[in-house]
Parts: C-alpha cells; structure tokens; sequence
DNA sequence: TAGAATCGCCAC
DNA sequence: AAACGTGGCGATTCTA
C-alpha cells in the first residue's frame, strides 16, 4: 500500500494537519513512544490520518510540549468528541497524549475492544493490530519497526511504518463497524469505547501504597511463616525421623507430593487433592492438618501479597500504576495485573496500606447485591424484586421468603442458608455443592433448594429458561447485548452442564460490568473541574481518591453516577450504592 | 534448562 | 470440572 504522508515540526504544519482533518469524521490515530510506561520514556510522534493523507508530528521538535501553545490546535482536536480517533488499544495512546501533551482523548473508537467484542470469547482470536488487520481488511502488517529507537533521528522506513499504522485505521474501522453492526454489538462498542479515558486516568493517577505499612505488615507475616513453617515441620516429620536416624528429615513444604507423602506417613487419610477445602474436614480430627492450612495461609500472604508488590511503586510518583484490561475476561469484566489490585486480601492489615496520602482521603463505593439485582431484573420475579423493594436486609427477606417465618424471627442458620443459594443460585450451584457447603446432608440441600426455587417460582423459570437457551443459540448476552459464544460437543454431557453455567452465568456477571463501565463514564465526566481521581476498580467498587475538604460533594457524586449508571441498565429493581469516606481502604 | 502446565489460593 | 462463574499470580512439576 502506497500512501501519502509528511513530517510536522513546526507550528505551521501543526495548524495545516489540522485544517486538513477539520471536514473529517473519522481519523486514524496512532502514536510512537520511546518506552511503554507514559512515565519512563518520551512520547515521540503523532500519527493522524484521514486514509489518504497522514500527519506525522514529531513531538520532539516542540520544546515543552505539555505547555507550547504551538500544539493547543492539537490538543483542541484530540479531545473533541466529534471527532472520531481510530486507534488500536486506544488507553495506551491516551495515556500518553494524557501525560505527556496534557489532552484528553475523546471520540474513540477502539479497534482492539472491538475485535475482542466481535470475538466474542473465542480464545483462539489474537488481538493485536497485525491480526487484527489480516483478519478484518486481510492485509499483511510489518511491525518490526515498533520496537525500533523512537528517541534519535528517525529514519524514512520508521516514519513510513509510523504514518502507515494509523492509515490503515481508517479502512479497518470501516470493517470493523460493519461486522460490529451485523452482531448488533454497537451499543457495548460504545460503551467500552467511552470506558477508555477513565481507565487511562486511572492507570496515570495510580494508587498510593504506603511502603513502611507494608514493610511493617510483612515482618509480621515473616515471623508467622516462620514458626508455621517450623511447626508444621516437626509435625510432618514425625512419621518419617525414626526412619532416617538423623532428627528431622527436611520436607519442602510448598511441595503438594512431599507433603501428601509425609501425611499418609502419619496415617492421614490423604484425599484427591490437598486443597484447603479438601483438607478442611480433616483439621479437626488432625492437627497436623490444621498445621498444614496455617502454614499454606502465611505462606501464601508471604508469597503473592510480600515484598513483590513494592517493586511496582512508580519512583517518579511513588504510587502504583496497574494495569487494567477492559475486557479482561469474556463476560466484559475487568482483570488487572502488575499487581493485580483486584485481589489484595480483603483483611484489615492489607486494606489499611492502601490510603489517601496526606491532606487527601478516600471516597469508596459499591454496588449492594448488583448481580442478584440484575437477577431480579432479568428473571422478573416479583418476590424476588419485592425482597429488594422493602430495603431490609435483602438475606434475612429471602429466609424470611423461603422458610415461611416472619423476617425478625429468621435464625442465623436460616439467613446464611438463605445467603448461600443466594450466591450461589447466579453460578448455577447444585445441591451436592450445596450440601458440601452448608453441612447438608444431600437431601436436606435438595429439600432447601426445592424450597428456594418454589418461593421464587419466575426465577426458577428464568434459569431454566435461559439454560436452554444458551445451549439452544449457543450464545450469551448482556444487558449492553455484549455476546459470548459457547462453545460446546452437544454429546458430552459435561461440556453441555458447564457451558449452560458459563451461559446462565455470563448475562449477570457480565451486566454487571456493563454498569461499572457506563459509571465510570458519568463518573469520569462529573468529576472533571473538581479535586477527585479514580484510583481502583474492583467489579462491583470504584474507589475515587480526592482533597480531604472535598470529599462530601465527592461522595455525593460517586453515588450518583453510580445509581444514574444502574438505572440505565435496571427498571424493575432499585440500585443501591454504599458510599463511605475513610483515609484507609477499608470496608 | 527455559517455558508450559498444574496446583493452590487471593479477589469479586 | 468440586456438578459454582470470572480473573492473576507464585511455587512446583512437567516437557520439549
């Protein structure tokens, strides 16, 4: 492909590229960089292009860029909204425009999102540009220049190879839309798209970890370990010493076979696997078992939540920069990684090291029960969505509901029975795993389920109805009408059982997406002007960080955009928000 | 021996 | 496949 492009370095070229891009709609977008961390490298060129012609500014040839009035035009045409971006994981060029021009980048439209929403969780698709491209407009991408040295004199080849990426955009999006348009998924493709900027803030804005907190946290884990590692040392190799004649024979404790070994050593009747939940049962009647859960807690806190997790303090920020994936899993949620920050145990200690530095606080907010809301909305049940309607505890009414007693009679028992299939009832639970979980006998869970399913009578035809129906079209949507493809051998039972859950499941998890990211939108924009910076999303919370003088009107608007963001998506059943302010990351 | 696969466990 | 869904991550174990 033969195109026209030319080099912007001065004020000149910078007013003429825009000029040439006012009549357009659509503009391929693209940027280099000399390092993939908007805060570690320099953001080298612009890429605009209309198809035909491409604009590649090379933002080196403008001293102080975040403050030349030279690029104001720029920036003025990066963040209108009218003006429709074309790039390919468009959060990284946002980040850097972000950071490094100080413009927000409106009108996206995201080839990268798309292609993973018209995958529809067909792991086999790859996402990048090179695959992406083949596989829309089945044109052969050369990347090899994208790892090149963006930061010297830029050779013909890299300035081709950076003016080509963003002209392809606009050929591609065409293709893109069209088959986005025939899955009738335009609707999720906004979505995510206005989903993008937010979580590019967020990434920038980062979340403050307090280093000497952690340290502290961790001595006291270490010190743990160590007297869980030496006990259950002794413990184990007890049925092994006499053997070996020299004291204590040295087990590597992080080995399940070495572990599993040393227990049957003791006459412990070892089962499948040495999972916690397996082992659970055996606790009582072995100490040496409890030993082991002890030690395997420690370990693991020691392990995956130690030292590691400073290592990603930005030194230029002092906070953490995660990395989040808008569609990290299939169902649209989030995933999140180096760290992961949706998965920092929920305790105290842990929570407490996440804070607003000084003279700023946190504002944190959740969605109450958003999946089993979601539930009442889709399934339609009018006991169920009555549960919600009176505003009391929604598992006492349920108990209340399924055991036929009056709410204030509901006994523990009963509520947490009640708050179990609750749960459980969204990942399509059956009554064997019931009964593990509850203590149950196997007729018991069964008699308990019967009940719940014969209180809410629309929502057990709801399950079955939409079971079938995955099963039958063999796909899955959201409220957003995000798809999931199931893929399934229709003889093989289990492979039927379990892309039924995956398919009952997938509407409520990934609704419940679709609201967060529409809030983070609202959120994003009515937060604009005041002291507020999202900081972390964890599927169903969002935690804004802010001035500690603000953090009243700051609270007011979370729960607001979170409510207005529910109600879009949700008509039968009140969304209810939990709003706290607190300097610590705590429930 | 490096990378893949597996186990186990944290979050929602 | 714990007959309960989604992710990431660390340590061990397997494999080319």
């Amino acid at each position: 492909m033969e195109i026209y492009f030319q080099l912007i370095t001065d004020a000149d070229g910078v007013r003429k590229t825009c000029r040439e891009l006012a009549g357009e709609r659509y503009i391929g977008f693209d940027t280099e960089t000399t390092e993939l961390d908007p805060y570690r490298g320099d953001l080298r060129l612009v890429q605009l292009s209309t198809g035909k012609s491409t604009y590649v500014i090379d933002v080196k040839a403008f001293p102080e860029p975040r403050a030349n009035s030279d690029l104001d035009q720029l920036r003025d045409f990066l963040s209108d909204p009218s003006k429709i971006k074309i790039a390919h994981n468009a959060k990284f060029d946002a980040k850097w425009v972000r950071h490094h021009l100080g413009a927000e980048l409106n009108g996206i439209f995201d080839t990268f999102l798309a292609s993973q929403l018209i995958a529809a969780g067909d792991s086999e698709r790859r996402h990048s540009l090179a695959d992406v491209a083949q596989f829309f407009t089945g044109t052969e991408l050369d990347k090899s220049e994208q790892v090149s040295d963006w930061g010297g004199e830029l050779s013909q080849s890299q300035i081709e190879y950076a003016a080509k990426d963003a002209a392809i955009m606009v050929p591609l999006r065409e293709q893109v839309e069209e088959r986005l348009r025939n899955d009738d998924l335009m609707r999720a493709a906004q979505l995510e798209f206005d989903c993008v900027m937010p979580i590019a803030e967020m990434e920038l804005n980062g979340f403050y970890l307090d280093e000497s907190r952690w340290r502290e946290q961790l001595d006291r884990v270490k010190i743990e370990q160590e007297r869980a590692a030496d006990e259950l040392q002794d413990m184990l190799s007890a049925g092994v010493a006499q053997a070996t004649l020299f004291g204590r024979a040295e087990i590597n404790l992080d080995s399940q076979q070495q572990v599993t070994d040393a227990l049957l050593n003791l006459g412990v009747p070892v089962p499948e696997t040495t999972r916690a939940w397996q082992l659970q049962p055996l606790a009582e009647k072995y100490p040496v078992v409890a030993k082991l859960l002890e030690y395997r807690a420690v370990a693991k806190s020691l392990s995956s939540f130690g030292e590691n997790i400073l290592e990603f303090i930005e030194p230029k920020t002092g906070r953490i920069h995660a990395d989040f994936r808008q569609i990290g899993a299939p169902t649209g949620r989030f995933s999140c990684s180096n760290p992961n920050l949706q998965q920092i145990p929920h305790e105290q200690q842990y929570r407490r090291c996440f804070r607003a530095p000084e003279g700023r606080t946190l504002v944190i907010a959740d969605y109450s029960q958003i999946e089993l809301r979601i539930l009442a909305e889709f399934s339609d049940d009018t006991t169920f969505i009555k549960a919600f309607a009176s505003g009391q505890d929604f598992h006492t009414t349920t108990a209340s509901q399924v055991f036929g007693v009056q709410p204030a009679d509901v006994t523990t028992d009963q509520r947490s029975f009640a708050k179990r299939l609750n749960f459980g009832v969204v990942y399509g639970i059956g009554a064997s795993r019931f009964g593990l979980m509850t203590g149950l006998s196997q007729n018991d869970a069964e008699n308990t389920m019967r009940k719940y399913f014969g209180t809410y009578r629309g929502l057990d035809s709801y399950l079955r109805r939409s079971g079938s129906d995955v099963i039958m079209k063999r796909i899955a949507r959201t409220a957003s009408n995000r798809m999931l493809r199931l893929r399934f051998d229709e003889t093989d039972r289990q492979q039927v059982s379990s892309a039924r859950r995956y398919g009952v499941n997938m509407p409520i998890q990934g609704t419940s997406a679709d609201i967060l990211k529409r809030a983070l939108r609202i959120l994003h924009d009515s937060l604009r002007g005041t002291s507020g910076r999202l900081v972390n999303i964890v599927h169903d919370e969002v935690i804004v960080e802010c001035d500690a003088a603000e953090a009243q009107s700051v609270s007011e608007i979370l729960d607001r955009s979170m409510c207005a963001a529910g109600k879009e998506y949700l008509s039968k059943v009140p969304v209810n928000v939990d709003v706290h302010i607190a300097d610590e990351w705590t429930k």
